[in-house]
DNA sequence: ACTATCGGAGAGTAGCACTATCTACATGAC
DNA sequence: GTCATGTAGATAGTGCTACTCTCCGATAGT
């Protein structure tokens, strides 16, 4: 196929799939003549991959690059090409503060006290403790039970996301779903987090629905 | 105490504060000459709010525009501050194209099968379905289980969530809780899985570490 | 032969979160 | 009083990013 059908079957528009293409996102296609290209199966899938990277995981063009460059080598270990998508995943947008020390703490403590492993420079304490600092920001001192609450259910998904890795055919395919689980696992559950919140409100409103008190 | 101390103390460039003070982020203070204003505690907090939600939230400031004043409304019902917030998280900052028919059909399904009573309208549905769509992409059908597990995971950080409202005083402080807690309970999450999958890796390597096989 | 499309590349655009600069005025140490 | 320093407010500019436009000659399909 050629790059217009390409741009419909990924239903991206085709001035994007060719930027794509200039950023060294997309693999070259096979050359038929010197100036037309035909693309594969493969190709509608790397563009699907890189606009659900982009879009729903909020990643840059950059993250993105580095993502699907690790996943193209062919030898590469498995810890290897996590890593790449821990990373493209801390790479943000917007240039984030470094959280305050104390925060920091607390999140290593939660994590002792359910007996992970992890090591100090994983970007998930940074991450985690930014977003204490925002609670603590509005005087919000979040109890141990608040914070162990989120602890079991990050290991909850950390638990399917690894089964998840088990039935999947070869290496390459394991590794895909990897880096693509890592990126899109957390608005997946971002988005259910606000439906379990809309039935969680609905079954047990939270205080009294009435009128608040004047500020 | 006067802007430069307002920036110091919150920790915010001086012509940032000035910038959330023009688009209206931030309410006046108490003008003691007319070219004089006087700012208080409540100030301090409420930049450090701004930034978090800008910064960790990763919402706009259109969003987080929508978000503090929405705190700033005496005698708003909760139902509808919460509602402001729900609504500020699905404004990105990226433009997002539409899931698939069939991928809101499952995140319904996992919904019901959880017991969970949701409106049709709530846009988790739509936000959790395109990232079942990016999975689909490289050809990744999650089993039930999947999703359950983090269907579970969301059920148990929204009753945490819920349960922190409880230990709330007064009902601004509930509102303005659940506001942050909507927006900043992502991201903590997020980080919390990053450190379970280091945890989970560890104790239970996902395949073989070996190379893989060419592609 | 003719028209639509293609591949490729450079330049342009829109939006966003700031940041710089300017003016007129106020404050506070001396 | 005076004068360096800071302040409020407004306008214009910056840097970045993810596209999008426009052009060209070459090619495909009929």
């Amino acid at each position: 196929m050629r790059i217009s059908e390409l741009s419909k079957r990924a239903n991206v528009p085709l001035t994007a799939v060719k930027y794509y293409q200039r950023e060294g996102l997309l693999p070259e296609g096979m050359r038929s003549a010197p100036n037309q290209v035909d693309y594969g199966d493969a190709h509608v899938q790397r563009v699907r991959l890189i606009r659900a990277l982009l879009q729903t995981g909020g990643l840059s063009i950059a993250a993105t690059k580095a993502v699907v460059a690790a996943l193209d080598v062919p030898g590469a270990p498995l810890a290897e090409t996590f890593e790449v998508a821990q990373h493209a995943m801390s790479t943000p947008r917007t240039t984030e503060s470094t959280p305050s020390e104390e925060s920091r703490d607390r999140i290593v403590a939660i994590t002792r006290s359910h007996g992970w492993h992890i090591s100090v420079e994983n970007p998930g304490i940074s991450a985690a403790a930014r977003a204490l600092d925002g609670l603590l920001a509005i005087r919000f001192d979040p109890p141990d039970s608040y914070l162990g609450a989120y602890a079991d259910a990050a290991a909850t998904v950390a638990a399917a996301d690894l089964r998840a890795l088990d039935d999947r055919g070869t290496l390459d395919e394991v590794a895909e779903l990897m880096v693509v689980g890592t990126v899109l696992g957390d608005p997946l559950f971002a988005g259910l987090r606000r439906l379990a919140h809309e039935d969680a409100t609905h079954t047990r409103p939270p205080t009294s629905d009435t009128n608040r008190a004047q500020s």
